[in-house]
DNA sequence: AGTATAGGCAAGTCTGGACTTGCCTGTCAA
DNA sequence: TTGACAGGCAAGTCCAGACTTGCCTATACT
């Protein structure tokens, strides 16, 4: 729950996630590349790989090694549980 | 979007939210005492009203003055943007 | 073999934000 | 009008975490 929140808490976090719903499966380098040509996010390889860290630690990305490649998959799964956890029915006052 | 995942990145904010899911309509003295008492949250008055801005920015609270008090609601509305942005369909690897 | 490619590890820097401290404002009751 | 109560403002501390730099490992291709 922490790592969820936490995770979906930084800008690129959500942009990489964006991305990952858009094309299943894309590795580290070719995140990298749609993030700065798509999202205009200039980051390093390592922080992008970071970030990748923190997704996979908090459920929402799914990576499996390939040889020397690495492929990663969104899953929303772990978000259910902040819907879950506060009622979405807007309450009027 | 930004300032809702900002403002449930934070545990004590998601405390004062399920307080307030739980009994609508409280101050910040009683917000306070509440977090105390049952969530183990030892932090200033000051801390909490910090926190209640930062949840009002994001709209996940109204706050409405009356007199010398404040009262708060929950409002759950701003968290729909999360799962419509994000298909939660975990998809499988 | 050698080289390029994909990725990991481990420092170190630096800024945002959580929290505190101290004082001030505004509202109500005696 | 004096005091207690509810809350706000502002400046300062301090640490988590975002990002970089530099080097290392492993897999593939020729």
């Amino acid at each position: 729950m922490d790592d969820v929140c936490q995770a979906i808490a930084d800008a690129t976090r959500r942009a990489i996630l964006d991305e990952l719903v858009q094309r299943d499966g894309q590795t580290l380098f070719e995140l990298c590349g749609r993030l700065t040509m798509k999202h205009g996010i200039g980051s390093s390889r390592q922080a992008i790989s970071q970030h990748l860290e923190v997704l996979e630690a908090a459920g929402l990305v799914i990576a499996k090694r390939e040889g020397r490649y690495k492929f990663h998959w969104f899953n929303g799964e772990p978000l259910k549980a902040i819907t879950r956890r506060w009622p979405a029915n807007g309450r009027r006052s």
